[in-house]
Parts: C-alpha cells; structure tokens; sequence
RNA sequence: UGCCCGGUCGUCUAAGGGUAGGACAGCGGUUUUUGGUACCGUACGUGGGGGUUCGAAUCCUCCCCGGGCAACCA
C-alpha cells in the first residue's frame, strides 16, 4: 500500500521518495514498464545478516508498494563457496521477516542457456578463450591508470573459439588452464569492461547441478542474463557494484535479452559490528563466538534468537532509508526500534538476578498471599498472572543501600518502598557480614497498603521487582554487550579480531524469577510459542534455543533505556 | 595518479530555485505502582571559494574530502 507521505499525492504534488521509488515512478508512468518485478539474489555461502535484511526490505519493500512481486535467486555460480545448508537458511531467514517470495530461481537453473549466451557471443565475435595463466591475464590487464593490453590468444576465429570452448565444457582441460573472456576493449577506463572473464573451469562438485559441470560462469555472465530470463524490471544492488553496470548492459545489449536495469544503493553498515560474510563466518569458525546464530551476532538467524522480532527489523530497515552515500548507523536505533515494539507485545515478568533476602518480621510465618499483576500495561486486554508473596522475599542487591544519596528512591534503613503489585515495606533493620557485605534486610510491610487497594496514604518514591523466596524458581540469564569495542571495526588498523569486546556475553547462571516464567516453558508447546519477556526494570528477554523447562536459559534482548544509570555516571 | 560515485545536525534521512524538516542519540521537564512507557520542551547541520538569480542545499565552475574499480569471488 501506497503511504501518502512517501508517493505523489492526488494532486499531483511531489512528496518525499527516495531515488528508487523515483525511478519506479518514472519507468511506470514513462510506460518503460507496466509493472515492476524485483529479486533478491542472495549467495549461498553464507547466513544472511542485518545488511541483507535491508537489501530484503528494499527489494520485497518495493516491490510490494508498487503492485508487483519478488523473486528469491540464488546466486550460485561459484561452486567452492556454496551449499545447501546455506540455501535453506536463507529462505527460512527471508520467511521469517515475513516475506513471501514469486519465483525460487538459481543461477544455476540457466546454466545451459548461459553456455548458449556465451556461444553466441563467440559466433559474433564477442568472445574468445584465453590459454593466459591468471598471471598473465592480471599482467596483462593494466591498471587504473594505465591501459591494458590486447592477449595473444585475443584474435582466433570464432569456430576455433568455439571448438575450444566445447572442450572446455567436456572436461578436456585442467582448472585455471584456460578461460572464456568477453572481446570488448582492454583499454577502457573500466577495468571490468578489459575482456572480463566469463567462464572458468573449475572441476568442482555443485550443490545443485552435481558434476554435470565443470566449467562455470562468473558473476557478471550470469547475474544480468538471470536477471533478463526472468524478466526482472530493475535489479537492485549494493554500490561496489555500480561499475558492473557498464558490462551489465553491455551483455543484455549483445545477447538481445530483456531490458533489466541495474540500480545501486549503499549498503547498511552498523556500528560495533561487522558486515562482512567473510569475517562472521572467521568468528564463527575461531569460536569467538557460538555459532552464525549467537545472539551477538549481526545475522538474522543471531538477532531471531535474541528475540528481536520480524517486525522491529523491518521498522529498522525503513527507518534507515535508502541512499547512495555511504553511512554507519548508529547500532542504537535498532535497539530503539526493538524496545518499541517489544513494549507492546511483551509479558512483564519478575526476575531477580542478583538476590539479598529480605524478611519481612510483621508477616505471619507460612503464610502465603496470591497477588496478581498485570502482563503488559501496554495491554488492557493483556490480562494478569499471579504473584506469590510470603515472609521472605528476594530484592536486587543494588536496590538496598546502607547510606543512600537524597537522589536514591530505592530501599534503605528508615525508607519505604513499594513492592510491584504488593504491599509498601519499610527498612528496620539489616545484617552484614565480616566483609560488609549484606546479608539480610528486616523490613515490616504495611497491610493497608496492598496494590490496588492501597489506603495506607504512605508515598513511596520508588518501586522494586522481587521474588518470593519459596516460589522462585532458577533461571539463567545471559546478558549481552556489543561485539566489538570500536564504532568501526572494520575501519580500524590491523586484524579486526583485535578488536573484540571480550566482555560481550555476561552470564547470570542463576537468577530468582517468579514462577509464572516456568509455567509460560510447560505451556509453549514449542519454541515458536516463546513469549518475549520484559524483566522488570532489567530489559526485554527471550528464551533461548536451549532453553526447556527443566532449564530455563534467557537471552537478553536489549536492556531497558536506564536513565538512573545515566544519572549515577 | 585515470575513470566512476558521493558529501545536509553527533548518526541517518527529507527539502527537485522560494521558511533547511523528521527520526535516533543528547540535554531539560511532566506523568507514572517499572528511574520503563507516554507526553512536552531544548540544543545541534547544507565541506570551501567563485558565479548565475530578486532568491541557491538545489543550477554552473574550480577546489577539498570520502568511497569504489587492477579475484578465474559475489
């Protein structure tokens, strides 16, 4: 659906759109195309990460505002890099950001039609095979600034190129002994337009098409025919790519095909973190961390099982526009974006991670009261739970404070407190140990005081979540920080493995929680059932891969926005 | 150094010759049984020099800065 902020408007008055809904507006009202057809064409060596998700979101994003549809392609030319487990990631992943593709392609399916491509370009003229070394050819390209120089092998006939090309394809040589180059000018300023590579032999097995091949196209012979076959209007990519776009043409103009026009954009770059496939799959491989989905890491598959949810990535990528400059968001606003929606949606639990008893002396020894708390103010229809409280109850450590600041609302000998959805107590008495540390807090609670019904007229500045001592129930929280200890790692000097935060997980093996927690693990009855949990004033939590009911494992989301903690600094 | 892109608050992103606006981050406040949420307020920007024009972020020009391009990767 059309925002009216984002396209023109009924009477024709320009609004704010960005470079590519322009271009969309204009090939549709110029009649360039009646309908618009984009894909995501993703390579299979790899998980897709946040930077992928905006790519996702523009294609499908775009396509879905204009009317039209998206195809999932996988890019699977380079048989070394690619394999299956990757291909089912990736669609589970483009899935679970809640979009539906048209078509499920592989370059691989028009490997046939490529090797016709290619023979026609050889029949033409156009091409040639190379017996260069990948030396020679390198050698022979020139540089930037200077022109390259034609190959010796440059001017044989077109039958011979294609004898020799068939002979190719049989497996008659060995990998890297020869090539299939396009003919077009080795002194063109652009280095890609100097005989580009086209085919190479490599005697390796697809994840697709087996050994039936043992010669493949590269990338630029086999993205804009797929892109032409199927019929794609524009085909958007990242901006290392934009010098591609000359040679892009170049092949459709040649071959005949179906006029697809390539766009570029800037890719997403976050800060504290990395982009780059090749050093996620480093850190994953030097278990620097667990794996392509631990939670601290960038990929979709990372931040699912952090609990960011689907629509919160999608609220990111379209908070972060589309341009051409290149830009390193700030890592904060997808945390925004995170904590705005699991607000609305998330249950509010207690949990208490790291507990000092207090006892509460006026309470009847073994008696046991059932409160019941809201699940989500955010939602009047969110219903309630029951909250356990008896003479012992659990508070944070850092929510009781032997002599406190003026500043200080939480607990401290002679102040009172609200306990959430109880009762108001008042510090008497506490108990230290030989080292200073706490040991035990006496308070008595005000009867009259009880949530809801609270006449007692007593004004506590501050409320804290707590636990019954006999009904918490053991939990473990992993608390996360950034991976990295620099804004931009990868513009940093040196390894970039220098410079991971080594403080990035924090484990809490044991917290107290209420025992609501463990009977929302018995009722989900699988993972799919998982709430998102907001742990009061800690932050949004979401229980992990691992996690059963017989061990409750949580991971930290994000934290709630703490301006206390801004304040204390 | 040749060619190609790009440069607007700290970070992103609008403004297509006519009031430089929004978001996040920051700061200050109000409300609050989460020091959360919500709400209000506040500060901050057109890389530089020339030119065209009544008027320039926008058009021209020179300069400066950043990025990309010399894989049989994508």
């Amino acid at each position: 659906m059309a925002e009216t902020t984002n396209s023109p408007n009924n009477s024709g008055e320009r609004t704010s759109r960005n470079f590519l809904e322009e271009i969309m507006d204009n090939d549709l009202q110029s009649g360039r195309h009646t309908s618009v057809l984009t894909r995501f064409p993703p390579e299979p060596n790899g998980y897709l990460h946040i930077g992928h998700a905006k790519s996702i979101t523009v294609n499908f994003g775009l396509a879905l505002k204009y009317g039209g549809a998206t195809n999932l392609r996988f890019d699977d030319t380079n048989p070394v890099t690619e394999e299956t487990e990757y291909v089912e990631s990736i669609r589970n992943d483009v899935r679970w950001l809640g979009y539906t593709w048209k078509d499920e392609f592989y370059a691989s399916d028009y490997f046939e039609q490529l090797f016709g491509f290619a023979l026609k370009l050889i029949r033409d003229g156009l091409a040639y095979v190379d017996d260069s070394t990948s030396e020679e050819i390198a050698a022979m390209k020139g540089t930037p600034t200077r022109p390259g120089t034609d190959s010796p092998y440059r001017s044989r006939s077109p039958q011979e190129n294609e004898d020799l090309f068939r002979s190719m394809r049989a497996g008659e040589f060995p990998d890297g002994s020869r090539t299939l180059r396009a003919r077009i000018d080795m002194s063109s300023p652009n280095m890609l337009m100097r005989d580009p590579i086209i085919y190479r032999i490599k005697h390796a097995h697809h994840h697709r098409t087996g050994d039936q091949w043992c010669i493949y196209p590269t990338y630029d012979f086999a993205h804009g025919q797929s892109d032409a076959i199927e019929n794609i209007t524009h085909s958007i990519c990242t901006l290392e790519f934009m010098s591609h776009r000359e040679l892009y043409n170049w092949f459709i103009e040649k071959l005949g095909l179906f006029p697809s026009r390539q766009y570029e954009f800037a890719r997403l770059n976050l800060s504290y973190t990395i982009m780059s496939k090749r050093k996620l799959l480093q850190l994953v491989n030097e278990k620097y961390v667990d794996g392509w989905d631990d939670p601290r890491m960038p990929t979709i598959s990372g931040l699912r099982r952090r609990g960011y949810t689907p629509k919160s990535i999608r609220e990111f990528c379209s908070r972060i526009g589309v341009a051409k400059r290149d830009n390193l968001i700030d890592v904060s606003l997808l945390e925004f974006c995170a904590r705005e929606d699991l607000n609305k949606i998330s249950q509010r639990r207690m949990v208490v991670f790291d507990p000092v008893k207090v006892v509460i002396t006026n309470w009847p020894e073994g008696t046991v009261e059932e409160l019941e708390s809201e699940n989500n103010p955010e939602d009047s229809n969110g219903g309630n739970r029951i909250v356990p409280m008896s003479r012992e109850i659990f508070i944070e450590r850092d929510d009781f404070m032997e002599d406190a600041p003026k500043k200080y609302f939480r607990l401290s000998p002679g102040k009172s407190v609200r306990l959430k959805s109880a009762y108001i107590i008042t510090c008497e008495d506490f108990q230290k140990d030989e080292h200073g540390t706490i040991t035990e807090i006496h308070c008595t609670y005000h009867p009259d005081s009880r949530s809801g019904s609270d006449t007692s007229g007593i004004k506590a500045k501050g409320t804290l979540h707590w636990v019954s001592a006999s009904h918490a129930v053991n939990v473990e929280v992993r608390d996360y920080d950034r991976l990295f200890r620099v804004e931009n790692p990868a513009e940093e000097e040196g390894d970039f493995l220098d410079y991971v935060n080594p403080d990035s997980l924090r484990v809490i093996p044991v917290a107290l929680a209420e025992p609501a927690l463990l009977e929302d693990a018995r009722n989900a009855t699988d993972s799919d059932d998982r709430l998102h949990y907001q742990f009061l004033r800690k932050g949004y939590y979401y229980a992990d891969l691992s996690s059963t009911a017989e061990k409750l494992i949580f991971n930290q989301t994000v934290g709630l926005r703490d301006t206390w903690a801004k304040i204390n600094k």
